[in-house]
DNA sequence: CCCCATCCTGACCATATGGTCAAAAACAAA
DNA sequence: TTTGTTTTTGACCATATGGTCAGGATGGGG
C-alpha cells in the first residue's frame, strides 16, 4: 500500500490544485485578455467554485502574475538549445525547432505572453529589463563570435533574435488567422513540417549560415562578405 | 465670408466627431484589449462625455468593430506596392517598407488587430474568410509567378507571407519590448532604418531573390535551383 | 478518538461598467 | 422669430465582477 511515494501529502495536492487552477487560467486569459477575463470563468474551467481560486490566490492579478511567470520560464529553458551548439545551423535550426514546437503544443501560453508585452508589460516589466536583458545579451554575444568565426554573414544580431521571435511566435499568436487561411482547418504535421523547413531555410539562408562543421576546415577563409 | 466650402455642414462636424471618438477609442482598446477598455476612458481620451459616445456608437462593439474595420483597410491599402513591381526584390522590398512604416507610425492598429485575431476573431472572422483569403491568394499567385521566372527561390509563398506579417507586426506589436531591450528608449530614426534592412536583407537573401532587371536579360535562364 | 490546522464553499458585498433616457442646447430652415 | 431636427449631457439603472467571510468539511498527528 505504502510503496507508493506518499501519494496525497498536503503538499502535493496543494501544487495540483494549483497546477489545476494555473493550467484553466491560461486558457482563459489566452482566450480572452486579462480585461476580459473573469474568475468566474476561470473556476468553471477549472471545476471548482470561484471561492476556491481565491483561497490560493489572493486575487486576480496575483493568479495573472504566475501564469505569466510560468511561461517566461518555460520560454527560457526552451531556449538553452541556442548554446549547446557550435554554429548557427545547429544552433539556429535548433532554437527554431524548439519555439515552433512550443507553438504548436502551447499557443495559449505565447498569446498570453504576447498579450502581456503588447500592453505595456505591466506585471512582468521588470523581467523585461532583467533576465530578459540578460539572455538577449549573451545570445547576441554568441552571434557576435559566429560572425566573427565566418560561420554567418554580418547581421544586426538584435534585428535576427527580433526575426527568429516573431516569425515562431507568429504561428501560435496567430494561429487563429493561420487556420482561417488554411480552409478552417489546423495545420496538418506535414504542413507543421513544411513551415519549421521554410522558416529555417529563409533565416539561415538570408544570414550566410554556414555549418560549423566545415569552420574547422575552412576556419577564417570565407571571412570576408 | 462664404469663399470657404462650408466649413461646418452637419454631415462633416460628424464626420468629424466619429472621428475624434475612433482615434481615441484605437488608443484605448490597443492599450487595455477589448474588455479591459472601458468606455469611460475612452470618452476622457476623447474630451466628451460617455452617453455622447453612445449616441455616435450605440454599443461598446460597435465602436470597437469599426475601430478593427478601418485598421484593416489601411492594411490592405498599404499592401497594393505589392503589385506595381515586377520581381520580389522591388515588390517585397517594397512591401516590407510598407509595412514597417505602419508599425513605426501606427503601433496601436497593429495591436488592435493582433489582438482581436489571437481572440479567434470575434467580430471581424468574415474578413478573414473574404477579403483576406482573397488578397492572399492573390499574392500567393505572384509569388508562385516570380518562382517560376527564376526571380527567386521555389519556397512556400504562403509561408513566406507568414513570415513577412511576423517581421514587420512584431516591430510594432512588441514595441514595447523592443524598446525595453534597447535601454528603454525608442528606436532612433538609424536604428528604424538598420531593422528596416536587416529585414529586407535576410528575406531577400534567404529566397534567393533576383532583381527584376535582370530578369529580361536572364530570362529563364538560372530557373534551376 | 480527538484536536487543530488546512482546505473548501455558498452567500454576500461594494464597486465599476455598459447602456438608457429625458430634457436641454444648438442650429438650420421657414 | 418660430419651428423642427439634430446633437449634447447629467443623472440614472441593471448587471457583472472581483473580492470577502463565516462556517463547515477534511484529514493527518497526538
Amino acid at each position: 500500500m505504502n510503496d507508493e511515494a506518499r501519494p496525497n501529502s498536503r503538499k502535493d495536492r496543494r501544487r495540483e490544485s494549483e497546477k489545476l487552477i494555473l493550467q484553466a487560467a491560461e486558457k482563459v486569459f489566452s482566450a480572452a485578455g486579462f480585461g476580459g477575463a473573469t474568475m468566474q470563468l476561470i473556476a468553471d474551467v477549472a471545476g471548482l467554485p470561484k471561492a476556491n481560486l481565491h483561497y490560493y490566490f489572493p486575487t486576480k492579478e496575483s493568479l495573472y502574475r504566475q501564469v505569466v511567470q510560468t511561461i517566461f520560464l518555460d520560454w527560457l529553458k526552451a531556449a538553452d538549445v541556442f548554446d549547446h551548439a557550435d554554429g548557427p545551423v545547429e544552433g539556429l535550426g535548433a532554437y527554431i525547432d524548439a519555439k515552433m514546437e512550443i507553438s504548436r503544443r502551447h499557443p495559449e501560453g505565447s498569446k498570453v505572453w504576447a498579450s502581456e508585452v503588447m500592453h505595456q508589460a505591466p506585471v512582468i516589466q521588470d523581467y523585461l529589463e532583467t533576465t530578459l536583458t540578460e539572455w538577449t545579451d549573451g545570445r547576441i554575444a554568441v552571434i557576435e563570435r559566429w560572425i566573427e568565426q565566418g560561420l554567418m554573414d554580418p547581421v544586426d544580431p538584435r534585428h535576427l533574435l527580433y526575426m527568429l521571435w516573431a516569425t515562431t511566435q507568429h504561428y501560435a499568436d496567430f494561429n487563429h488567422q493561420i487556420e482561417t487561411l488554411n480552409g478552417g482547418d489546423p495545420l496538418s504535421d506535414a504542413q507543421w513540417e513544411a513551415a519549421k523547413q521554410s522558416v529555417k531555410q529563409i533565416i539561415l539562408r538570408g544570414i550566410g549560415a554556414v555549418p560549423a562543421a566545415s569552420a574547422g576546415e575552412l576556419d577564417g577563409a570565407n571571412r570576408a562578405r
